[in-house]
DNA sequence: CGGAAAATTGATAATTGTCAATCGTCGTGG
DNA sequence: CCACGACGATTGACAATTATCAATTTTCCG
């Protein structure tokens, strides 16, 4: 397990493999330049590698540039509580490099790489590039929002509906992202991660996924959750889905 | 019950209530005199009324001037879950104002009084004052800090340690505004309230709530939570409370 | 005074958690 | 190639927590 996660140069921005994704608003020029400026490199850690860690002065912002992960919070006893996943396009390490220490951990999925940003940097993209520091607001708006959603799921759907709920969200997330190409959709989380999400024991949450995979709603497939019928967790869940229009990535 | 909000001139941001509380960061001369611009009157709503409906798109930005109020989400069958409150400084609307449509409501739980502010300048803020555009990017992710707090309650906190944890979060919030200076620190909100907060039936929270009583954490008042012994909440929900340095109002 | 909203209570039901195994898969070392 | 061990998934039995139902009581206000 890597916990120190591996610099490298990387690639240069005007070669993101996100960018031309049709998910992201399309960019300026000079706003790919800055942000060219502004990566210092690239950060990749293995699987099940810790982030971030709660307590840590974070010296750099980061995007993620491939891979799954997850935030989380633990109480002193142990009880973790996930908060929510980051995947490619996500800002991690904002709320550290604003306000100063982490109040989260990040913990990798899959292989993860992050594109590292200079923290010291911040105050020029403020300055010089008031469209780029809207999308960072605007970033954190939509983290808001999903976290918003996750409360309400929390506190007042039933077992089943939660679950329902969550697998259709890390879907439709990770769909828009393109990453389901290959023909299936597995979502690479263990029912550990998914009771950890919903609030739940591990057993209960065993037995719940148990009964959406007997309405034939998804399996559970080697390492991981795979959808069946994306419309029928919606449903269930009672959820409308994600309405994401265009969005930023710095 | 006041729906709409009654519109006035208000008080010029010269001479601000909030802004002297030692809570806040201290304002140049030329941010004050931006904002003072950037304002175009103030909101007055009663307890009760709705300050702002999920679905709509809201043609302004608010900071909370006075009053309490809450954001909440529903599912189609009514279930209501409270997502966090909103205090005196607290900016209110500004998912709304980035993404489009809101995507939850808010409600007064005592008399509101908003600034408002018109969103067409929010652009020139950006462009003009990096500063403050930093700080609404900071406020943001406070509001982030604090969902991700009460996920971690809800998720993985026992019914008494979640309702000792609210009610000592709600308190500090409302302590370090000073807003209990006539003795008594009476927080208003009703046993459903916390009931929609906690993810809790409301009879089940009116007998969480009788055992932080007989403890002697708490009583419950008319109109609200007397606190009487924050050390004890802090302490049974095992949290350490809030730490927050100077924050910037807008 | 009357009525409505909020708080309280006891009884009972449903949901979810805990315990204790078992099973399956997979990678490693012998 | 096989045994071993680790981790994750699965199960059944039972316990604890939380919800629901159905009153009552209390408080608040016009």
């Amino acid at each position: 397990m890597i916990t120190e996660g591996k610099f490298t140069k990387g690639t240069p921005c005007r070669d993101c493999p996100l960018r031309p994704l049709p998910l992201f608003r399309p960019f300026k020029a000079e706003e790919l330049a800055f942000v060219s400026h502004f990566k210092i490199g690239e950060l990749a850690f293995g699987a099940s590698a810790t982030i971030l860690a709660e307590g840590e002065q974070s010296e750099h912002l980061f995007t993620v540039l491939s891979g799954w992960g997850f935030r989380y919070k633990m109480l002193d006893d142990g009880r973790r509580q996930i908060l929510n996943y980051v995947m490619p396009g996500d800002i991690v390490g904002l709320q550290g490099t604003l306000m100063g220490e982490m109040q989260h951990s990040i913990e990798a999925l899959s292989p993860v790489v992050l594109c590292v940003f200079q923290r010291d940097r911040l105050a020029e993209l403020y300055r010089e590039h008031p469209d780029l520091a809207y999308d960072l607001t605007w970033i954190a708006a939509r983290e808001e929002r999903m976290l918003d959603e996750n409360l309400l799921s929390i506190g007042r759907r039933s077992a089943v509906e939660r679950a329902a709920y969550l697998i259709a969200f890390l879907y439709q997330r990770a769909a828009t992202l393109e990453l389901f190409s290959s023909g299936w959709s597995v979502i690479p989380v263990t029912q550990q991660h998914v009771a950890d999400t919903l609030g739940l024991s591990i057993v209960h949450t065993n037995k719940t996924l148990k009964k959406l995979a007997a309405r034939g709603l998804l399996r559970w497939a080697e390492k991981g959750c795979d959808v069946h019928d994306i419309d029928g967790l919606l449903a269930l869940a009672g959820w409308d889905g994600l309405s994401e229009p265009k969005r930023p990535l710095i």
